[in-house]
DNA sequence: CAGAAAACTACATCAAGTGTAAATTTGCAA
DNA sequence: TTGCAAATTTACACTTGATGTAGTTTTCTG
């Protein structure tokens, strides 16, 4: 756990820091002003750079907000991939969720800056959608890697209506106690119990059904 | 059951008549050349109107792909306003789900149309994203829905989760099934499966829980 | 048929995003 | 240190989606 680049080169350094600064401009001025409000070119100008210089940085606006939405799904990727061998695929997805949801507890300097991009996420159309893309294809990365943990107990496509109901459940009812005005103790409840509900259903199956249809 | 635009104004008339003339002109543009290589002025010619005129019926290229989409979202919503009084949460969401399959045998004129965009709508990130922001506001009315036909069993954050497992399960098994080359039929099978299987773990809930938490 | 309302068009404008070639900066070796 | 090659940044031109506006055409109503 070292802090941004060390030991790079100097080329490689002030990359990262442009980098950051265009992620700090932009989410600063997305939340003075709004995202819609905000031009590309005013990020690249309070970060110092061309506004072309940007678009090497980032392939759209939208992307900036999701600079990081590889992390928590690498991290789900990577505890999945521990699975003991046999061991059911409910258990497995238990463990990814809740491995993913103590991550939010640890780090609170994380946390800060969720919140804030968190509205963004969810006010903002462009970025709604841009999410919900981002969060369908991790659900298809989820399920190939639940398919690999439990093969002979999951087909991939059973893997993927399992990955699909706990996500599709959490994000929804999170989404919903969130727009009620809950607090986030509550939001996170909610979440958790509507993934504990989609559970329930994958350990109603029976263990071994051999895959394929009669 | 009329054909389109009986009894109406010659005003009212063309309009509707302009409005498919874009909607025809442009899937067919979309299947020819693709989404992203056809501009708006094309589409706006090919249907005999200014490429400015084009944005008075619809507000975006998207949204052309997407004209038809409140339909089966309205008929969800409907079937669901017929449950009986003290049916259980479970046999109201299959019998919609189930309303909303049996739709889709009926009128193999429609569902010719639906098989080329459903593929636009796969391929295309912006379509992609654009569709699941439609599915998405589609379950929150669901799920409102849903606690408006049982307000005893399920609270709405609730009864989100429960809309939301069924439809994400469905949703990301059938696209995967589809994205593994299976026939249209494996494919339905697959989504049909992952609602059953999202059902159960509702099925498997107390009955009359008392809404809120210990 | 005349006047009002609705629809359409032409035109100007803005922002996102891409291609390209020139200029600048960095890395490295003589 | 100097000089050259590679990477990076920049300026500029351009395309496309989308919006505002003012003027023209079409339809409706009395």
């Amino acid at each position: 756990m070292h802090a941004m680049g060390e030991d790079l080169g100097l080329r490689e350094r002030k990359k990262l820091r442009t980098r950051q600064a265009l992620i700090t401009a932009a989410l600063d001025l997305f939340m003075e002003k709004g995202y819609e409000q905000t031009t590309v070119s005013e990020i690249a100008a309070a970060a110092d750079v061309s506004t072309r210089t940007f678009f090497s940085y980032f392939a759209s606006k939208e992307d900036v907000v999701f600079h990081d939405s590889r992390e928590g799904l690498d991290r789900a990727l990577r505890t999945m991939a521990e699975a003991a061998p046999g061991e059911r695929a409910a258990d497995v997805l238990g463990r990814v969720i809740a491995d993913g949801y103590a991550a939010l507890d640890v780090d609170d300097q994380v946390r800060r800056g969720i919140v804030p991009t968190n509205r963004l996420t969810m006010t903002v159309p462009s970025l709604r959608a841009r999410g919900l893309l981002l969060l369908f294809d991790g659900q298809r990365e989820l399920a190939e890697a639940l398919h690999r943990a439990c093969p002979d107990e999951l087909t991939l496509v059973e893997a993927s209506a399992a990955v699909g109901a706990v996500v599709g459940g959490a994000k929804l009812a999170t989404f919903v106690a969130m727009n009620q005005g809950a607090s986030p103790e509550e939001t996170l409840r909610a979440g958790r119990q509507a993934v504990e509900f989609a559970l329930a259903g994958l350990r109603a199956r029976i263990p071994h059904p051999e895959t394929a249809a009669p």
